[in-house]
Formats: C-alpha cells, structure tokens, sequence
DNA sequence: GATGAATGAGGGTTCATTCAT
DNA sequence: TATGAATGAACCCTCATTCAT
C-alpha cells in the first residue's frame, strides 16, 4: 500500500514537502517569518519537529522554498503565451492587470509577506534573492507583452508598470479596505489603451 | 556643564532619547528589526542594556518611536508651504519627486525598513499603525499639491502618484544599483508636467 | 532498557516529571520559591533549564504541580478507610495526631512552604486554590472521623483540631525545637480521650 | 518653618520613615514581599527610589523595620496591665480573644504577610528572628494572663491557646470568608469561661 | 537630604537544531 | 522516516543598588 518504486517514494517526498510548505507558508503569512517558530509549523501540520528537518535543512530554507513555491503559483495565475496569442491586446492588458488585483486582494497576506521580505535584504538575505530572480522574470515578460503589442520603449513601461502595480499593492497593505482598489484597476486599464490609441 | 533646571534635564532626556533612535534605527535598518538585540543597541551606543529601558518601556515602542522619528525626519526634507508659494507648479513637481528619489537613495536602508515593517501587519501591528498614519497625512499634502495645481481629480491623481513612487521604491530595493532610478525620474518629471500641458 | 511502547514513554515521561518535581520541592522548601530559580533547578537535576520546560510549561505551574504532589503524598501517610475499621476510636485518634506530628517533624521545611504559601494570597494566587481545595478535603476527612466516632456537632470540633494542628505547625515553625511538641503531642491525644470519656 | 534643632531633625527623620514604613507595608501586605519592587514603593509614595536608600540601608533591612513596626503596632492593640487589673477573668480572656479575632478580620493581609515570612525561615531568615522574638514576647504575656487567673500549667495552656489562634487564623486565610470565624469565637470564649468553672 | 539615570547581574522563557530511539 | 526529549545560546526584561548632581 506504501510506495514502493523509487520513483514513487520521490513523489511522495515531494508530496509531502509541498505539504509542508503550504502549512508554513499559511503561518509565515499571517503571523510574519520571525514569529513562526518550527513548533508551531509542526503543530500545524501535526507532525514532529525532527521530521520537518528530513526535507528542509533549516528554518531559513524552508522560508525559501516556500516563497519560491508561492511566486511560482502566483505566476501561473498569469497568462501563458497561448493566452496572448489569441487575445488582442486590450484584453491581454484587461488580463493582465485584473489577475494582478486579484492575487492583490485574495493572497494579500501572502503577498505582503513576499513583498517586505523582498525589500529589507538586511532580514533574511537569502530569500531577497529567491525573489529577486522571479522578480526579474516577472518584468522581462511583461516587457515582451509591450513589445509584442508595439509599443516603443517597452522596457521602460515595463518598468513603470511593474511599479505602479506593486506601489498600489503597498498602498492597499497599508490603507487596507478604504483604499480605492477597484476604481484604481479601472484607471489604470483605461489609462493604458487609450494612451496606446492616442500614439500614431 | 552638567544640566541643572528642570528644563535642562527634560532636555537633556530628550537628547538622550533621540540618541538611542538614532542607533536603533541604524541597526534595525541593517539587520531588521527582529535580528537586532537590545544588547545589539546597547553595545552600538556603548550604554548598558538596563539604560535603555531608563527611555523606552520594551523594544517595540522602541521601533514604534524610532519609525516615528524617521518618518517625521523624512517628511521635513519635503517642501515647507512657504516654498510651494514661490514656485511654478513645474518647479514643485520636480523637487517633490526628486526629494523622494533622494530619500530613496540617500537613506535606503531605511526606507526598506519602513516600508517592510508597514505592508505586513502580522509581523509587528503597533508599528502598521504609526506607519499608515502618517502615510495618508503624506497623500493628503500630495493632494492638496494637486489641488493647488488645479488638477482635475486630485485625490486620485495623489494616489496614483503616491503609488508609483512606492512602487518603484521596491523595485530599486528588489532590482539595486541596476535599476535605472534616473531614467524613471526623469520620466516621471517629464510625463508630469507634459500631461498637464496638454489639458486645455 | 529503553522505553519502547507508548505506554513506557508515558510513564517514563511521568518518572522524569516527579523526579524534577522532587528536586525542585527540595530547593523550594529549602530556599523558598522566589529565592529559587530555574537555573537552580536544573543545576540541582543535572539537567538543562530548557528541558524543563519540556515538562512544565513556566514556573508557577511546576510550583503547583509540586504542591500537589507534595499535599497528596503527604495525605497518604494518613490513615485509609481500612485501618479505621479495625481500630477504636482512641487508637484512630492517637494515630492521626501523631501522623500528624511526625509530618511536622520530618518534612518540616515543605510543611513551612506549603502553608506560607497558602495563607498568603497576594504572593502567588494560583497555588492558594490549589492547596485550599485540598485543605477542604483533609477538613471534611476529619470531620468524618468523628462523625464516625459520635462526636456531636462534629464540623465545628473538626475545624477546631484542624486548627489546634495547624497552630502548633505554626509556633514549631517558629520557635524551632525549643517548642515542647511532644508534649503537647500527648496532651493533646489525652484531651480527647479524655473528653471523650466524660460525654455521657 | 523647616525643622532646626537636633532633636527636631531626628523626629522628622523617623516621621519619614514611618510614613515609608506604612507604604511598603502596605505593598508588601498586598502583593507579597518579593513581587513588590523599591521602585514600587517610591512611587507609592511619590519619593524617589534613591531617597529610600538615605532612610533603610536595603529592601530586606526594611522589611524587618516593617514587620517590626506592625508587630508591634499589633500589640498595643492587646491589653495593657492596667486594663488587667481591673477585669474580671472572664472578662479578659473575652477581650484578648476578640482583640485577636478583630486583627484578623482587619488586618488579615498584614497579618498573613508576617506569618508567612514568620513560618519560611529559608526565605528571609532574617525576618524569621525579627518576628519569632515578638512571637516568645507574647506566648510570655499570655502564660502571665493564664498565671494571674491561677490557671494550673500556665504555660501549657499559653502555648495551646497560642496555637490554636494561629491555627484558626490559618484556616481563615484558606478558607476565607466561608470560615465560621465568630462562631468559633464564640465557642473559644465560652470553652475557656466554662472549663475554668468547671475546674475545682 | 533628594533625585533618577546608570548599572549589570540575573530572572524566566523561547527556539532552532540535534540525536538516540 | 518519524519522533520528541534534550540542549544551550540567546532573548527581553527587571531590579536592587549606586552615585553624580
């Protein structure tokens, strides 16, 4: 009944380490990194401490593991290419945007975890490179999007968009339900087609 | 030289007071606030940790006084009303953007702490407070800047401007020293004034 | 040698708690409970401070645990239902007191801590309910003895030995072995028997 | 208007004294010696915690000087020899016994503060030796009472009567104001007026 | 005499990590 | 692999006492 084959037994270790992870990642969230300790990961997950140690070697690389396993999903909320092949380019803004607001206001803990241990290298250095890397990522591909649409200096509205986009996530941390979210993401999608439309 | 008067001494607390922040904030800023021993400020002010209680009832109020500190601190670099009086309205959206590209600059280690502390609530909720206080005084002055500009839509256009400069504070954070913080500074000038140009 | 099944571990874990609780009563009642630490605990057992806290979750608890058991132990030493049956009702009495005496004499410094504890409510609350709850308990044992002797109005004569009792604790405490126990000790045990007799 | 003379100093000086006395008598009655800090009894009474140091060399040295002052305060609750003089044997005994009863209802902190620090002698030993010779001053008074009403084995009497009053304040202190204290005294009273009658 | 800032030893407690079972 | 007792360093904080003013 138990797994057998090597294969299998990877799989579940991997199973169970992606377990795990959610488990920990639930409790970094809430109660921030340095408030969680391993106990209450274990307890959450009604395991032993010793056995979180067979599949992370420290506390330290489980927050890693974990906050690249959140950045992966949260990615994959976003459109793949064969998405923005077929769709013209005011839905794949529409898209793209809309799927950001969203991972904002349903993973806002989440995210604000990521995003303050992304800024303060001084924390927890390590994880400001994890996310670094998916970080950059992120801004190349929303650099193709301008490209494929035609915009000149794609890069540079890249950026200013990447920014836009996470200054309104830390404005929502930080004013919470008052802020404005919706009409913001509404200003926000008109603002860029219609400047695309007023280009020649 | 010793203070003598009443006034002398609470002066002289004062002083003291602002001396041990000014520590506090040095370390918190490197090496985060949960990295940072009682002991880690005593020795860098080279007071005995017992002092330190002399001024600060426990190490969050500490923070809670020192982010307040620095806030405020930050928010006196910005311009006084008397220098908005003179100024075009070009002139004032060019030196409140380039002060905050400074601040971004000059004290980011700072910023990263503040910003880290104020987005994720779970970590340390007494300092969300202090923080989001005084972010929407700052939204306010940004307002009020608009209004006097004659901006249609000021509120949204101050958030709006608030949330891109936040946004890529985090970006300069996440990307460093390769993040083209001048090219997007220049931009933002340019965009600013030129769109205003353009309404009738 | 090692514990195997859940039911050894239970009970190994069980051993290690009274040995701990033995140790600590030790100090307590010795050097008193404020004046005995943590550390003092642990040096005593030859363990580590913070594998006591595997066992107790702070300091105040261990103290009661301790007072527990030390209150249960010691109403062991006292007589059961079985060894009433066979005796007549001198032979009980003279055996109560004189358990009661030799609890005084042999455990003196725990007898000095429990009942210092107990009557001084602002010191350390919890403990106060802890041992009042079994101070009623050993009241009512009492006041079935001579209920089951024919004593009238057997409560009130009940509280009153109990208190006899306890003063002599009391001033034995006090004026050390200068104080005439023995003597009192038969006294006391003629008193009642005497009285006894002289009831119609 | 400030004191000058010599004599004028000292008087002010034990005034002071007396008037801190009575604070940390106060404190240490309600929360228990070791809970109750200097600097809470400089705030008490509104001196500062240096100032202490000028009138009681350390906090034990204090604690002795104010068990010291209550005991003694106590006691000239107690009848004076004159008062003796002209009662009645019955009529003494009911006063010293209802003088007890009546500190134990009034002043039942106080009163369990110094019995507690009076049984414990690990502890503070040295508060142990303040009040057990007080304790041997009053066991003496009291066989004195017991000699001038021509009790036969006055001392024994003095010693069990002793007990005994301390035992019901014990129980009183555990059982608080469940505990029958009047009927009991009650009981006490006529129990000795009575055996006295009874007695050839 | 009065003050209260400064001290520093020590307090209780937490926790990531190890390791024997 | 799973367990959880054991560790010990580190943590925040308290407090009696001192001393310069």
């Amino acid at each position: 009944m138990s797994p057998r084959t090597e294969k299998q037994l990877e799989a579940h270790k991997k199973e169970k380490k992606e377990k795990i992870i959610r488990g920990a990642l639930r409790l970094f969230a809430t109660k921030g990194y340095f408030n969680t300790s391993i106990s209450d990961i274990a307890n959450e997950l009604n395991i032993s401490k010793g056995s979180l140690y067979n599949y992370f070697d420290n506390k330290e690389r489980l927050l890693n593991e974990a906050v690249d396993f959140a950045l992966k999903e949260a990615s994959e909320l976003n459109l793949s290419e064969d998405d923005l092949k077929d769709l013209s380019p005011e839905k794949i803004f529409k898209a793209v945007v809309e799927g950001y607001f969203k991972l904002l206001e349903e993973k806002k803990e989440l995210w604000s975890l990521i995003v303050s241990l992304a800024i303060h290298v001084g924390s927890i250095p390590s994880v400001h490179k994890t996310i670094s890397s998916i970080y950059e990522e992120l801004t190349k591909q929303l650099s193709e999007l301008f490209t494929m649409i035609g915009h000149h200096d794609p890069e540079n509205e890249a950026v200013k968009l990447g920014a836009l986009m996470d200054g309104i996530g830390i404005q929502y941390m930080i004013f919470g339900e008052s802020y404005p979210l919706n009409s913001i993401k509404e200003n926000i999608i008109k603002g860029y087609i219609n400047s695309k439309k007023n280009l020649p």
